[in-house]
DNA sequence: CTGAAAGCGCTTACAG
DNA sequence: CTGAAAGCGCTTACAG
């Protein structure tokens, strides 16, 4: 940048009167430290004059804010990933506050080296998606007190902000809808990970059948959790021995990527499925407006978490100290309801 | 962060020595600086016992350099985009640097007051996919020395790095291999632009048409370039209208959303297509996997863009003045080849 | 109402 | 080989 930069004391100079009155003027503190008019006006008339631009790095190192919020999460390129980035992006920037992005692919390692790289660039704050098996990490920056929300998981463990998904109601309706649709054989295709978010929605699930007497038609298949293609490959070999093997009416993903990649290996394998045969899943609308089966998805209200999840923080970041956990509730969107 | 923060001078105290020795050690300048092999060691040891963390704010105030890499992209929640972004992220990580990212909304003034932002937040470069109306800023840029490289698109008057699809050839060989595959009369969908990579396309399509002596079979059908729902709902409309009016045995979708909205309008409409119809567009891939028209698409080599614009940035960040125009190659995938 | 000055935590000529 | 000190560009008590 080769023209030369305005700074503080540039204005200062031009108006004849030192740094700190500038500071006052430019920070909205003419009030507060009763600085006269007239000056306030010359000073505000020669920084437009000059375009000054305060350089943020050294009001920072100052004042020991960065107004940066660090967010990680599994994977960016994935559309739902994505889009909670940009509803967080926006809600952040709308509060003042810039993001920036780190994946982890879901290893514990790379988590905690993204969080330490964030923390050294002193972001105020953190928002993420945790990886499986990062809880040591994790009580560490309870302990530093490094304010932070944790979004659509949480370590059950520790006591921490975090928006989540009604996950238990989301798989519970959605059984009881299947079945007040006449589906017996429902079958629950999930990861196979404890993760919290991931046991609620088969808990939802299983109690869901037992509560209407189907205990004993319970079938849960699980894919292990792997990379997206490695996902899709497990998917399509598990669809294709749980159609030889079992009787079923009615499929329900438990995960976005799950389900486009099990209605991939059906229509990509043609395997023959029920006429009946009933699927839900979690988002993917645009998969699903392309295949048939599908009823109806579950909608993740991924707006709502992101944008409270930017409040939570911020309020954190702020000096509120009460812990604070929010679950945003799903949307059911079936063939009725106009999906 | 209640734990104290070490600092460079706490090392300093606890060897004995200096803090610009602690500097210069940590940062690897031993040898140049023939700093006593018995200090070294010291040092390195009292930091990692300390754990210490160098303060990036402090660090970069002082040097100048923030290694940080501004994004600037239409919306990261849009898949394409977000890949790209995910790829920029890894290389830049590799680097060094880290990424802050904003999207445009294809909106001239949002683009403009997001490079203020990132440059006042001291970003050492930028990367972008300038919205259209915007050449009057990125010439301020250019003006200002301010290290950048364009993606996915470019302004053709102004001298920039920029990383770009053969965008003309994509469309060119898709048409000739709709041609070879027997189909004459092809519609080519884009978007209602000036921007030159829609441009571009429009011309391969058109000179592979006329070198075919198909020129009086061109039909160019324009979709208004709206927020994403509305190039769904601008779509349907115009499917409709399209196999009202005209016979087509090919389409070519010349956007990756225009695909994807376009297959869509056809299923839920359930628009008659002739039996032969063919269908390619730009990437779309697991809506493609779905739909039985297509027999092809353009992938965009998006981790090659990626990685290629954030070493372009690098080295023009490390000072090359070098404007470097890159073209990368579109994959061409077919049911033949395998996709 | 206003100014001189300290200080945020580093890096880096400069002097020895 | 090593240290004392300036300085990056701000903010903010402190003194008047």
């Amino acid at each position: 940048m080769m023209t030369k930069k305005v700074l503080l004391k540039d204005i200062a100079k031009k108006a004849g009167v030192s740094t700190a009155l500038v500071s006052y003027v430019l920070n909205g503190l003419e009030k507060e430290k009763r600085v006269g008019r007239d000056v306030v006006e010359k000073i505000n008339k020669i920084a437009k004059e000059l375009n000054y631009q305060p350089n943020q790095i050294a009001r920072s190192l100052r004042s020991g804010k960065t107004k940066t919020i660090g967010l990680i999460i599994a994977d960016i390129s994935n559309p739902f990933s994505g889009q909670i980035a940009r509803f967080i992006e926006g809600e952040a920037a709308r509060l003042g506050y810039t993001v920036i992005i780190g994946s982890t692919d879901e290893n514990s390692t790379k988590f905690s080296s993204l969080i330490d790289s964030m923390l050294y660039r002193q972001v105020d704050g953190l928002i993420m998606a945790p990886a499986e098996g990062s809880s040591q990490k994790i009580k560490k920056l309870v302990k530093e007190q490094v304010p932070f929300v944790f979004i659509d998981r949480y370590f059950p463990g520790i006591s921490a902000n975090h928006v989540v998904l009604d996950n238990y109601e989301a798989t519970y309706n959605a059984v009881n809808y299947l079945i007040a649709h006449g589906r017996k054989n429902i079958c629950l295709i999930i990861y196979k990970t404890l993760a919290v978010h991931m046991q609620q929605r088969i808990l939802g699930y299983k109690h869901a059948m037992k509560d209407n007497g189907l205990e004993d038609n319970i079938i849960v298949k699980e894919i292990p959790r792997r990379s997206y293609f490695q996902v899709k490959a497990d998917t399509e070999k598990n669809m294709d021995e749980l159609f030889a093997d079992k009787k079923m009416d009615a499929l329900l993903f438990a995960a976005n990527a799950l389900s486009i990649s099990g209605l991939y290996a059906i229509r990509k394998h043609k395997i023959k499925v029920p006429d009946e045969l009933a699927v839900i899943g979690f988002d993917g609308h645009e998969v699903f407006d392309f295949f048939e089966p599908p009823i109806a998805y579950i909608k993740q209200p991924l707006e709502e978490m992101g944008t409270e999840a930017v409040r939570i923080l911020v309020e954190q970041i702020k000096g509120v100290k009460k812990t604070v956990h929010t679950e945003v509730k799903h949307q059911f969107i079936s063939r009725e309801s106009g999906g």
